[in-house]
DNA sequence: TATATTTTTAGGAATGATTCCTACTATTAA
DNA sequence: TTAATAGTAGGAATCATTCCTAAAAATATA
């Protein structure tokens, strides 16, 4: 089922930029920062592979509501706080992985529960001391 | 700041067929629904009102990713769980409301966490059953 | 009640994110 | 060293949603 990638100069472009940042970059912000380096690369192949790379599990899609889907190269399950004031996402430190939600919400409900998406909000330091 | 809305018969109809659904229905669903009381009511004007009640805190907007948004009449606190087979989204009977987390993510985060956007996913037991 | 003011509407155009299409190119296999 | 396959650029298409505008409805006012 899972045939094995053929090498791509655009894939591992995109997939190098990904790893230097920690701020979950959208595709367009990806696009633009690795057009760069490979000037015609078009925003569908940086859509097609990333989707290929979240298939495979070697980044995260995270999609907050209304706004563009960013992308995580850090797969470890972790936490993401997305200030709603300026937009920014980060990861956050938490040790508690939260499962016993799982349970907890699959008491009084006869479907299973696989999991849950989770993500905080608020105002992060940044728009705190600016404004 | 928030002035007094004019009655329109549009937007009765919009909070009646949402009221009498359990299911979450989409801005799309509602459309085609009320369509059938006001014919030629147009797919702007459902989205004008939907987000003017939303605004007033009188339905609530629910976002999962990538799909549309849907709507829902009930505005106590509670959580959404999404069938990831079929799309259906419904309600948890979850007493736990989950608050402790936010004292949890906090706690070595140097912004300012207001709260938290959870929503679970797996299987409903219609899809269990049929498969 | 008649008229002025303000909201709301229908209908459709515009937007933004994302996906899809196609002929061409790069990569791997034989 | 050519055949087979996957990947690409570029742009069109899609989908959900928002925006625009002149006309209609609801409320306020005379």
């Amino acid at each position: 089922m899972e045939q094995k990638l053929k090498k791509s100069r655009q894939r591992d472009a995109i997939m190098t930029f990904l790893l230097s940042r920690k701020d979950h970059p959208t595709a367009d912000t990806i696009y633009e920062n690795v057009k760069k380096e490979i000037p015609n690369i078009s925003l569908g192949t940086v859509y097609r592979n990333l989707a290929q790379l979240t298939e495979r599990g070697e980044i995260l899609k995270l999609s907050f509501d209304g706004t563009s889907d960013r992308y995580d190269a850090t797969t470890k399950p972790h936490y993401h706080f997305r200030c709603r004031n300026c937009g920014s996402v980060c990861d956050l430190d938490i040790e508690d992985d939260f499962s016993d939600m799982i349970e907890v919400a699959s008491k009084k409900f006869d479907g299973f529960i696989e999991g849950h998406t989770t993500f905080f909000f608020g105002c992060c330091s940044h728009c705190i001391n600016g404004l």
